[in-house]
This record gives structure tokens, sequence and C-alpha cells, in this order.
DNA sequence: CGAAGTCTTGAAAAATTTCAATTCCGGTGG
DNA sequence: CCACCGGAATTGAAATTTTTCAAGACTTCG
């Protein structure tokens, strides 16, 4: 199964052997922790380790979904495009998250690497046989399904009503718990450009531009470089994003 | 269990006897239909049926959840609602859809009558003994979630890139398609108001109201009146929402 | 039939985007 | 090791869009 792979992203990514799940640096995080010992052994079969370079395409939007994904280190983006190139991330994927759960036969948004990244990716069918035949695997889908139907839900009150501080804020304070970063540690690192962030908060790169300064100047946060925040203030952060938290 | 409902809702809503679900007019919509027949015997034991005054809540975001619903005729509003009044209606719900499979232990979003509607209610208890019991039923929930979820992206791009007639236009699209119209009729119902449609659409209701204004001024729609809609050129209206179709 | 609320329209105000220019940063090569 | 190059980020000013504020028309329903 790795040849499709190499074949469509050959300069991107390379698949890496061999794969040992019982190391996983996520396992606990990931769906694979939802099996008993026989389906992850099942599942093991049907897995590929592939590390993509930044920008890689995992997959296109329109494109026949033959794989679901379980990132285990970097950071994935799913984005829609239209054609006049208005663009939305419509989320950030980090290690122990799953994507393609979806029974879609067409992926419905690209999948690429904001940074270098490693990922599991699992054939469809080799899923599909383990959710008919393990109803905890089922049960941790639809678990996580809505999860992310809470969070596009969020997201969604995000766009349609807050002010350009308030999405940024927002975000800040969602990837930190999505990082797992302890409250204590004020720094945190931002993998993705400005570009990812206007598309994910409906703005443009100016305005997201101008609110993180705006945020600096009120000395919420310092910016050490454009890929670094430090929260100075998290009560102030935490007030601007508190329609969501 | 007719009681909380009555306690809740005594102005808003009565609870209907007796149920007969063989005779339910959205069955083969419903999850209802997922079960087999032993299940939906088991079903039946765990459903109220409820009629609900235009504008009554079923439910209020924060509040435990105790019920899942199926709305056999009306429409119910999934709306979250910020403390200074800023408000998101998620979505609507017509016949034959499902609310409440999240997990969650309290309400994220309040659940709202648009217009005079009947919902069935299903114990949570007995919902998840269901699905335990029968992986069908998990299985049609978890298609279900993923449908949602895609609808949810779906509205995520519309709110974050569309310009206020897309937005309208792709609403009135999928709108017509959720009710089942068919292509040759033109007319549409609008039961909920403008100011739902605006907290739908991430806009005012002045502008929703100037953006059906323009719709009509060029030729593609007609306002018999406020709740009623005549798509005169649906190659133009599909053109504007063509981002999301 | 009348009152209350809803919808539409207009004009002013505010916010965001667009366009343009400058600065900054990381990587590259001398 | 340092200077330079190119992409990314920031900043400013103008233009556009949307909201806000205000008034009037229209339904809807009692």
């Amino acid at each position: 199964m790795t040849s499709q792979f190499t074949a469509r992203c050959r300069q991107h990514s390379r698949s890496v052997e061999p794969l040992d799940c019982a190391r996983c640096s996520v396992r606990d995080l990931a769906v694979c922790a939802a099996l008993p010992p026989p389906a992850a052994d099942a599942l093991e079969r049907h897995v590929t380790s592939l590390e993509l370079q930044a920008n890689a395409e995992l997959a296109r939007a329109g494109q026949p979904c033959r794989h679901a994904y379980s990132v285990t280190s970097g950071m994935l983006r799913l984005v829609r495009t239209l054609a006049d190139a208005r663009r939305q991330v419509v989320a950030f994927v980090l290690p122990g998250h799953f994507v393609g759960l979806s029974e879609h036969a067409v992926h419905r948004h690209g999948v690429e690497a904001v940074v270098p990244s490693r990922v599991c990716a699992f054939e469809i069918d080799g899923i599909r046989d383990l959710r008919e035949r393990f109803p905890a695997f089922e049960h941790t889908l639809l678990d996580r399904a809505c999860r992310e139907l809470d969070d596009a839900h969020d997201a969604m009150l995000l766009l349609a009503r807050l002010s350009p501080p308030e999405r940024l804020a927002s975000f800040l304070v969602r990837l930190r718990r999505q990082m797992s970063i302890p409250a204590h540690d004020p720094r945190m690192a931002l993998p993705m450009g400005r570009g990812d962030i206007a598309d994910h908060l409906g703005l443009t790169v100016e305005t997201v531009s101008r609110s993180f300064t705006r945020l600096r100047e009120q000395g919420v946060i310092a910016l050490p470089d454009p890929h670094h925040v430090e929260i100075l203030d998290p009560a102030a952060l935490h007030e601007l994003a508190s329609a969501l938290h």
C-alpha cells in the first residue's frame, strides 16, 4: 500500500518502516487506544507510517478517500478552497488526532502538513472492517466525531460573531489547550504562518497582524518572533476569549 | 417521564399520547429506522411525543442533557448565545433529524421551536443502552454525526469567506434541499424570521433584508411576502451559491 | 380593526479589507 | 562569518463593506 503515497507525494513524503505501535508516542491519545489487543494487531497490519515535509499534501479535495490518518508528530491543516482562491482552514490537526472518519467517498478538504510531520495511514477498508467487528472502536469514533462537531460549532460562533482580537484570543487559548501547554508556562509556539491563521479565523493576514499587535500593545502577549507568543496577562486573554471558553 | 417537560415548558408544550411509531411520518428518515424491530420496541418504551408552540424552549444551554429529540414536524433551531446577547443559530433542525447525540453532560446550545413543532423525546439512558446493544444504531448515529460535521464545515466556510448575498443564496439552496423541495417547484416557505436568518449567517437583520432585496432586484427571486420565496432564476441562485454546492 | 412586532429602507458611522510600502527574518552563498 | 536575497510580517492610508442608528411601512394576530 505504500506505493500510491510515494507516487503521489514523491518529493514530499516517504514511508518509514518498520512500525512499532507499542512504542507509539501518541498511543494513549490516538484512536488505537480504543482497541483491544487483538484488534490493535489487526490495525497494525493495515497501517503505514509516513513522514511529511512542511506543506506536503496528504490528500486533495475531490480525491477519493482511501485512507484515514492519525497524526503522531507535527501538525496538519484541513483546507477548503474556492475556485477564486478564497480559503478556509477548517481545522488544525495535532498529534493524537484523527483525520478521515467520515464515510464520504471523496475528500471534502485538502489535508496538508503545516510543519514537518509524521502520520499513520490506515486503509479505509481496514477501518471499516474494524468498526464492524469492534463496537468499542465505533463508539470511540462517534465520541470523537461529537467532540469535533462541538469544536466546529464553537468555530461557527467565533466566525459569525467575534471581533478579530476576540477570535485571535480564542484561537490562542484553544491552541494552548490542544497542545496541552500547562497554564503556568507562558510560552507557546505558533507553527503555522499568519496566512493560515487568517484563513482559519476568517480574516486577512493584515487584520491578524494588527490583532497581534493590538494584544501586544495592551500587554496581553509578547511576540519574541512571529512564531512564538508569550502570554503576559492570562486573565486578560481569557477575558477576551471568554465567549468560547 | 412526562412530568419534567410539562413542568419546564408548561405554557409551551404538552405531551401527546398515545404514540404510534409504526405510523410515524418520518419513520424512514429518522434514526428509528436504523433499529431492528425488537430494538424499535425497546425504543418506543423510552419515548414521549411533545407538541411545541412557536419559540418554545425544549432545552437551554447549560442544562443537563436528559433527552435526545427526533423532530417529526415543524422546525427547531439550535442556538448559542453570548453574555452580551450576541447570538448564533448553529443549525435549523427539520423533520427526520435528530438532536442530542453528543455525549455531553450539559447542553451546549439552546433548542427552540421556530414554528409549532412536534418532537419525540428519548431518555438519554435508553439511547445509551440501545447504542450498546445494537451496533447498527451506533453506526447510524456516527453516520449522522459525520454528515453534521460536514455541514458544520460548510457553514464555517460560508461564515468565514462568503459575501452576504452568497451566504443567503447558499442558505436558500441548502434549505430547499433539507426540505426536499423538487427542483421544478419554484416556491418555498421560510418558516424562520429575518433575525434567525441573520444569526445563522453571521449578519445583521438589516444586511439580510438588503441581501433579499438585492436578489429580488436582480431577478433571482421574488418575495410574495417575508416568509415566502420564489426562485425565478435557479441558475443565478446556484451560481451565487456555487461555493458551497 | 388596531397594536405590536417585523421587515425594509436610508444615511451616517465604524470596522475590515485592499493596496502599497517598509521591515524583519531565515536561509544561502560568497 | 557576514552580507545578501526572498518570503513573511508589519504598518500606513485609502477604499469598501457592513454595521449602527433612525424612521417608516407592512403583517400578523389578537
